[in-house]
DNA sequence: CGACCTTGTCGTCATCCGAG
DNA sequence: CTCGGATGACGACAAGGTCG
C-alpha cells in the first residue's frame, strides 16, 4: 500500500529539536468534521481562481501532513532509543552499586 | 467463510503561531 | 492584520487477525 520512504536511522531526528515536542493538549479540538470543506465559499459561487487556490492549499497541506507524520515517527523512535540507552545505563549503575556494596561489606 | 475488531495510513479541517 | 506552515483531531479506508 504505497507506504512511502522511511527516513534515515536510529536517533537522528531531523527536527523536533532532539526529542522535544511542544506542549500537547493546547488544541481545543476541532468541529467533528463531516459536512465541512466549503466553509470559505459557503455564500459565494466559487470562482475558478478560488477553486485553484483551494487545490493548491490542499496539496500543500497534504504534503505538510505527511512530513509532520514522518517527523513525529522519527521523534518517537528517537525517544524509544533514549529510553533503551537510559535503561541500559540504569542497569549498569545498579550493578555497579551492588558490586561496591558487596565490596565494602567484606572489608 | 463471513462478520466483526484492531491497527495503520491518508486526506482534510480547524487552529495555533511566527513572519512580514 | 494577513498569510502560510505545522500539527492535533477526525473520519474513511484497507489489511490482517479472531471467532462462531
Amino acid at each position: 500500500m504505497a507506504v512511502t520512504g522511511e527516513e534515515t536511522e536510529t536517533g537522528t531526528p531531523t527536527d523536533l529539536s532532539a526529542c522535544h515536542l511542544r506542549n500537547p493538549g493546547t488544541s481545543s479540538s476541532q468541529g467533528g468534521t463531516g459536512i465541512t470543506g466549503l466553509s470559505a465559499f459557503s455564500s459565494k459561487q466559487p470562482t475558478t481562481d478560488s477553486i485553484h487556490k483551494r487545490e493548491i492549499r490542499l496539496l500543500k497541506n497534504r504534503e505538510a501532513a505527511r512530513e509532520c507524520r514522518r517527523k513525529k515517527k522519527e521523534y518517537v523512535r528517537c525517544l524509544e532509543n533514549r529510553v533503551a540507552i537510559l535503561e541500559k545505563q540504569n542497569k549498569t549503575l545498579i550493578d555497579e552499586l551492588r558490586a561496591m556494596k558487596e565490596m565494602y561489606r567484606h572489608e
